[in-house]
DNA sequence: CATATCATGTAACCGGTTACATGATTCC
DNA sequence: GGAATCATGTAACCGGTTACATGATATG
């Protein structure tokens, strides 16, 4: 799933601005999927050209004039659709795991680094889906609950993982003696 | 971490042929990292160009002809610093999850394919990845099992997750009366 | 007979990231 | 006074994917 089609997706929520849906995808979609300026952007550009959107240019008044973009019928019939295509993938790409695979080519100091990061890193996002959630409690929306209820529960098996099972990992390469 | 790096640490488990690291990637990586031929081929030959690998012509019987490639002590130099310099980031990419939290922008017999693929695929990867470390197990390398592991109880409590909570989740997006 | 495996590579394309470019206002 | 927030955009770059190109042997 591409830029444009997560865009649209907020958009289907309500009009936003670029630089609103920028934070939407921070502070609610950043656990699952990363997107900044220099690609939201573009795409709401094409978006826009595409009759998939219209763009309305709001002066305010100390602040910065803004662009808030409105999803047209076509844009929800096209996001609906795409939704409904895509392929249930969940991809994961981690730097943390190769480190684990290859620890015997790290120093032990480093290694418990690695591994201290890797769990303040899992709190951080742990805690940052909690406040996302009580916010969103308001709405009552069922589908971001039960994304960030999957979310947190893989995220604290795998630190229940790291914490149970990292010093005796870690000790296998300690020097012995 | 890019395909180059990637393949030096697979190197550096021993000599391998672009089509035996590709398999490796297959194998042992493909739940934390993907690469193709593509861009292992590439990799390889600017690996060699740079110092980090030699390569030598293997010519086979009754098989066509493969190039192993070694690594330098450079390239064990330059991977032991990639590693250690490396964030231990660990990045989803979810298109499930987009579709969890547009849920009800599905039509309900589409999300309950969703979810149902999504459980499939966390049980395919648990068996691929129960398959490897019984292979790796002769070797008893703590790393891949510590990272098997890991992954394991990550889709573990996904899958769980799902099983546990799936049917409340869809009966709130199917028609009432 | 058809498919899978072994085996290597290139070229075009594409999407996304990074850096650049600008500027007012508000909060500490 | 300096940092953060609000606000938008472009251009270059880069890494990786896809498709193309080839071909023998082994397996079902």
């Amino acid at each position: 799933m591409d830029v444009k089609t997560l865009c649209l997706g907020v958009l289907s929520m309500g009009d936003a601005s670029g630089y609103e849906i920028r934070n939407v995808f921070e502070d609610a979609f950043s656990h699952f999927y990363v997107a900044g300026f220099g690609s939201i952007y573009p795409a709401l550009a094409e978006l826009t050209r595409e009759g998939y959107a219209t763009c309305e240019n709001i002066e305010q008044e100390k602040r910065p004039a803004k662009k808030v973009y409105h999803i047209t019928e076509k844009g929800m019939d096209a996001f609906r659709a795409a939704l409904a295509e895509t392929y249930p993938s969940h991809k994961v790409r981690s730097d943390f795991m190769v480190q684990l695979v290859f620890a015997h080519m790290l120093e032990p100091e480093r290694l418990v680094s690695v591994l201290q990061q890797r769990l303040s890193d899992i709190n951080e996002t742990l805690a940052h889906i909690d406040n996302t959630i009580d916010c969103q409690n308001c709405q009552r929306s069922k589908g971001p609950q039960f994304a960030a209820g999957f979310a947190r529960a893989v995220l604290l098996a795998g630190k229940e993982y790291i914490e149970q099972h990292k010093d005796e990992f870690i000790g296998e390469f300690e020097k012995k003696g």
